[in-house]
RNA sequence: GCGCCCGUAGCUCAGCUGGAUAGAGCGACGGCCUCCGGAGCCGUAGGUCAGAGGUUCGAAUCCUCUCGGGCGCACCA
């Protein structure tokens, strides 16, 4: 709503500002502070000031003077340094805004599909907070795009042929014999299992660095696809991603696509692309030197790598393995559908969920064949996932390195305090966070903490609605505990680390996730007293229009303004990849609404015309604080 | 050494491509449930926007430098 008028408007004073000055500027829009000053200000007298070498008032006044208003906008005034502002008619506004889905698409049709790809979470222990951070962002990112007109696809990397899976395989094999059968019929959590035992193989190398042959011998096994140790890194990878799904399902994420790494080998995507790359001259065998032995990408020709220490990355290891990047080219060259190769699928039923296979069902969708590719993964890859499309680019597919986007979020770490309660000595001298590490088995993982969000939000539901059925009462802790961790891990500035902190994470009050559900718990009840009152418990856009404008006080106009912005809020969210603006703007309209909450009642006020007038605000409020916390995947409980 | 990110209230953080009086949450203190649910609301205290230059009518925001802190620059990902 906000927004086309921000459009419609901007392109009218455009073509004054042509028409009077032969000036070509690109007016933009702002909100003004307070309402009383307006609903829109643009502030293009204040950039034309010095260009025309007069005062911006001025300016402003002879923009302005002669304008004949659009309906639906009562009047434009010019204020403070000379900004032109608009202001709308209020009444007849509400009911665009109710007529229109909360947030509505601004995708042209037509647009091309996005795949985002995110989790990725290596399929050899269990998630950890930091993974939460990725799935969350993702799943927002992937929601907020669909919602805005965009055909977007979900893939799950399974990186089931590298060296933290190989880790574990030894751990099952070499450190600890345990047969095929007996990993198998390894009771649950079988994650947390892998966790403790991932930690165990690390310090088992460093004893002995002779053990790393082992290593060496399981990724030969992974990547070949045969043999004992692959059937059970097969085996050990399918029963943590069955957990891994189980546990973001708990927090309502799911996937399109799961793409096995060991289908890129089996199906010789590597080896394709890697031709074309040894054709290309873009990869080199190295005769000498510490990477002898090594197929590597030469980088110290492009521009964007200069300065490095060594300019060259590694694609095969001098053992004939390959390293993630040499995989991780294929697969874009795949997502792009430029590789001319395709996998089979097959649906992983108790999942609910298509993976990637050597051969599969007769008819999947057609997954891949992205026009644009959105890879959510945190920052300290950055290097990486720039060899990446510079690898691209050596291929000769500029358009696709353009397409290919790196959604860089900052790292999770670890609090000082939270660190002690997991039993991690920290020192003084160590500073104020500590780093996760899944190789030292340092970190929050996800389901412990989910438990302890559930049994808090038990007992606070419990202490205020006695005598509630079992199971109501564990679907209510289970919905405002999702919301608060998805919450907490939306609400940060991507560019920002989180130093994670228990008892931070568990606040269900102030800036959180169950504050948002309480605003729409609330909204619905003073719908269901007006209903039992024999009031409609909805307006329509019709009676919305029909409302008397002196009716509408600025604080109550000021929440309707607030919810028309929800469009834009997500739209800037997904074209600038900060997403946190989605959850600040929920978090903006819920905390407008409880304040006035308290100052406007409805149900027992007595005028019908201003109770509609409150109902209207309130109603505009609710479908945009619903329409984000859709997006945030938080649910509406029936009560809490 | 090179590159990226961060430095705003006691703590955790907003502050949108420069613009109208620097804002929230937590914590502290003081109020508000015969009234649509107190997971809420209202009020008080609390700021040299790390520091120094520069650009501008105007800088928390842009540029340069300095000082702190984090992360990268593997035959891990």
């Amino acid at each position: 709503m906000l927004f086309t008028w921000k459009q419609t408007l901007a392109a009218e004073l455009a073509g004054r500002i042509r028409d009077r000055y032969g000036i070509e500027h690109r007016p933009v829009a702002e909100v003004p502070p307070r309402r009383a000053l307006g609903d829109l200000a643009f502030p293009a007298p204040l950039h034309l000031a010095r260009e025309l070498r007069r005062p911006p008032r001025q300016i402003a006044e002879e923009l302005a003077g002669s304008w004949e208003l659009p309906a639906g906008v009562r009047a434009l005034r010019v204020e403070g340094a000379g900004y032109l502002n608009f202001s709308f008619a209020r009444s007849a506004f509400a009911a665009g805004l109710l007529a229109a889905p909360p947030i509505a698409p601004t995708a042209p049709a037509g647009a091309p599909k996005i795949v985002v790809e995110h989790t990725n979470i290596n399929p050899n222990k269990a998630a950890h907070v930091g993974h939460l951070r990725n799935a969350v962002l993702g799943d927002l990112l992937g929601r907020s795009l669909r919602a805005l007109g965009h055909p977007v696809e979900i893939q799950n990397y399974i990186d089931d042929t590298g060296v933290q899976l190989a880790d574990v395989v030894v751990g099952f094999l070499d450190l600890e014999p345990t047969s095929l059968a007996e990993i198998r019929a390894l009771p649950e959590p079988f994650d947390y299992h892998c966790w403790d035992l991932y930690a165990r193989v690390g310090r088992w190398y460093e004893e002995d660095p002779a053990r790393l042959e082992r290593r060496r011998e399981t990724l030969h096994a992974l990547e070949a696809g045969t043999g004992e140790r692959a059937q059970a890194a097969r085996l050990i990878a399918r029963r943590i991603v069955g957990r891994h799904l189980g546990t973001m399902a708990r927090l309502g994420i799911g996937y399109d696509l799961l793409t096995r790494e060991s289908d890129i080998l089996g199906l010789h995507f590597f080896d394709h692309a890697f031709q074309q790359l040894r054709e290309r001259g873009a990869v080199r065998l190295e005769a000498d030197g510490k990477n002898a032995g090594c197929w590597v990408m030469p980088l110290a020709d492009v521009a964007e790598f200069a300065g490095l220490e060594d300019p060259d990355k590694v694609i095969v290891r001098s053992d004939g393995t390959i390293t993630y990047v040499g995989k991780d080219i294929a697969y874009q060259l795949w997502k792009f559908g430029l590789l001319g190769k395709e996998f089979a699928y097959r649906y992983w039923m108790e999942q609910g969920v298509w993976e990637t296979a050597a051969e599969g069902a007769e008819n999947p969708p057609a997954f891949g064949h992205a026009g644009r590719v959105i890879n959510v993964i945190d920052a300290r890859q950055s290097y990486l996932q720039r060899i990446v499309r510079a690898g691209l680019e050596a291929l000769g597919h500029p358009e696709a390195a353009a397409n290919s986007v790196h959604f860089a979020y900052e790292m999770v770490s670890l609090s000082a305090a939270t660190a002690r309660q997991l039993g991690q000595a920290v020192g003084e001298e160590e500073g104020r966070s500590v780093e996760m590490s899944g190789r030292k088995g340092i970190g929050v993982k996800a389901d412990d903490l989910l438990d302890r969000l559930v049994e808090k939000a038990r007992e606070q539901v419990a202490q205020r609605h006695r005598d509630l059925p079992r199971p109501e009462l564990q679907r209510l802790a289970e919905q405002i505990a999702a919301a608060a961790l998805r919450f907490f891990m939306a609400k940060a500035t991507t560019s920002r680390v989180i130093v994670f902190d228990l008892d931070e994470a568990l606040a269900f009050e102030g800036e959180t996730g169950p504050y948002l559900q309480y605003s729409l718990v609330r909204g619905r009840n003073i719908q269901r007293k007006l209903a039992a009152a024999g009031l409609p418990a909805e307006l329509d856009p019709a009676a919305a229009a029909a409302l008397p404008e002196e009716l509408w006080s600025d604080d109550l106009w000021e929440l309707v303004h607030l919810a028309a912005g929800a469009t834009e809020a997500v739209e800037k969210a997904a074209s600038t990849l900060e997403l946190s603006l989605v959850a600040r703007h929920a978090l903006e309209l819920a905390q407008r609404f409880h304040a006035l909450y308290h100052h406007h009642p409805v149900l027992h006020e007595e005028d019908p015309a201003l109770r509609a007038v409150r109902q209207t605000a309130f109603q505009t409020a609710m479908r945009a604080l619903g329409g984000l916390c859709e997006l945030l995947g938080i649910e509406e409980p029936e009560r809490m």
